[in-house]
DNA sequence: TATGAATGAGCATTCATTCAT
DNA sequence: TATGAATGAATGCTCATTCAT
């Protein structure tokens, strides 16, 4: 089989902004601590209160120090924002989940891939919501949803790919789109199934979710007929 | 045929703000006057600024008239925004395309229906993202962007379990989870294609996109083998 | 004689700042009487308390208006200074004292300018010394000074030109330099005399102060000569 | 001929404020280097950003050390100040130039010591425009200029008054008010030719500009007739 | 001595909203 | 109806200074 597996996760994104060096970096171990309460603690408001309702003075309650504190390890709220914005990426991207190694049948390993992605996107839904939030307003924070949403795409256009070469996929449909259109179509379903105020609601126990998914996933790419059991 | 279509487009929802009603409503001529030309600077303004940092001041000036004047209209910068997404959800759920009424071909009609919503959110791309931004904000658009959503999905719900019970669609999806994934998928596509600063960019052919969404969404619900031809 | 007199003053600034177009103009009288209370209050706060020690809430406060009417009116603290400023330019440069018209002689001449001068300076002794203060900070503030004293080098050279080309004046000193020279050190005599903190401290009757100068400045050009009785 | 000397510059000026006493006095050779360092960054910053403008963070990163070691040998920005000032005045009052000890006559004398002045100013020139500007707002500057110039003026005067004395002046000038002019008078021909954001700019050679304030001087005194060569 | 994290008073600035004219 | 001046709560941010290590 293809060394490359045809889910919406993504290894690959190009780490083009160091997750660790957003801001100050602190000397000592003190420091240290301070910079992780901020962070710990603007994650916390940000979910609860959304960015442009957010405010640094609730940021600084919430991890004990001061204002003062606050501009030493960062420039304002959007630095914070993007401080916490990496440590998601991160979760997204590198999900730390095994993969299923032991099998070759595409229609497993997308599964695997929608249901790894599923359960990074529970874990960060709200910060993907606030990162659009952020991206309508400010340029900078474009280009970092765009960067990892056009990773996730080129992987899986590039799986995609493999597939119709080996004559398992439609080759009537354009990689590319297909791409887009499915990873579209996967997000919207987890922002369904995770944002209480999200567009959509879907009120579907999780595994349901994946196997819907995989699916329309499989059935778009006219993967279905050869697994005849389904 | 069924007597409703497979598209994503919805001309059922339910009205339950009138477009017309919000704000205050006019006696004169002069004040119909006056409140038109807030309501379309406001939408230039919107969609050049964002929401969030829109201000009052330049939507005035842009209407020449006075911020007194505003408020002889409007309650406030949330009363504009939702006159101005009326106008655009009128648009968007009655494009006011003649629907092709000739044909029972299902695969025909779902691609109808994606070249009426396509060409509708070209008209209203950037408001359609705004809405999005202010809903992450504001409770009450929220509730207005859902009741759109589920609207549509429904629609395109039971369309499905049409197509089902008429043995032309696999029987092994959900039919809601199904209307809501493809219309997520659409609407992405849409976003891919008109919004210059989405999360995705695609470069394609207007008519291409559509073939291309049709196509997946009728190999996703297994349509697709009865067209032999494609 | 010539119809330049050789004195410090110098009408012929180009008033390259219109005083009244500093800010924004108000459109109804009640807007410029807050905008002309404000100038004054701004005036006495900086005369009081130097421009860096200065506070807008002070202002505010002596102007008995809102801060967010301050704000309807000028930009900031460096504007209002600005309009403050423009009001003694005017002042000093157009001191509205009848020339004296009815004499030829140089020496009456500059006497009457200098008594000119150094009324004008009393009256905005204060503000002269916060010129300086800000022309060390702001650039466009150090332009606006240089400007007038330019003006003021500009007018003394020709006249001091036009004695020489009479004979009445030596003809060894260069015409600019002397200007530069003798405008300086009137200006410093009158900081001497009305600034209570300036780096001299003279304590001289005002007309003593003048028969000073133009002692001073009438032997340094080789003026005195002709006038045998003093 | 009298042992005082009619120049501008004034080597007895009561030095209240011993210029290595400002600040704590280091204890090993290391908090020497670090005080050192200190003020020679603080000067750098100083002539660089202004007194206001400057920032201490500045002023430590200059001199490779850290907020804490500026605070254990200077009380404050103002305390480096002092420091940085006073070693300026030192150069100012003494500049250890060989005297003209060769001559009886007045006009070399003063050409000499204007000669002297200007170099002075030239290596000091932003420093005297800070002091200028912390004056106005510090008074316990305002105290230190005001000594410096008092003792100019005092010294001068002496020597005006010698040359009435010695019928070498014009008797008609005072010489308190004619020492403060003619100091005001070349101290401004100074900053004109060495500040380049002065009120003045004057672009003169320097040897030139030493005659130009000598003849002027000597005019104003009526030294010049003696002196038939010129 | 040297370090650098922590502090927070203090100030400028914004902008939706009110209301007298 | 239309106007536009007045309002001030709310917030971000700076930077000299302290002090534990």
């Amino acid at each position: 089989m293809s060394t490359t597996s045809a889910g919406p996760t993504d290894p690959e994104l190009p780490s083009f902004v160091d997750p660790a060096r957003v801001g100050t970096q602190p000397a000592t171990a003190r420091g240290q601590r301070t910079r992780d309460a901020l962070i710990a603690a603007a994650r916390k408001v940000f979910e609860r209160d959304g960015y442009v309702e957010s405010r640094l003075v609730d940021i600084v309650a919430e991890a004990r120090c001061s204002i003062g504190s606050f501009y030493t390890w960062f420039e304002g709220k959007d630095e914070v924002f993007a401080a916490v914005v990496q440590q998601a990426q991160n979760d997204m991207l590198h999900p730390g989940i095994a993969r299923v190694e032991s099998t070759d049948d595409p229609v497993e390993i997308i599964a695997a891939s929608n249901r790894a992605y599923f359960a990074a996107y529970e874990r960060n839904a709200r910060l993907n919501q606030l990162l659009d939030q952020v991206a309508a307003v400010d340029p900078s924070f474009r280009s970092l949803r765009r960067a990892r949403s056009q990773a996730f795409v080129e992987r899986n256009a590039r799986a995609i790919r493999d597939l119709q070469a080996r004559g398992l996929a439609d080759q009537g449909v354009d990689p590319t789109v297909a791409a887009m259109a499915l990873s579209g179509m996967v997000s919207r379903l987890a922002q369904g199934a995770f944002l209480p105020d999200g567009p959509y609601v879907i009120e579907v126990a999780p595994e349901d979710l994946v196997s819907a998914a995989t699916r329309l996933w499989t059935n778009a790419l006219g993967l279905t007929q050869p697994q005849l059991g389904r």
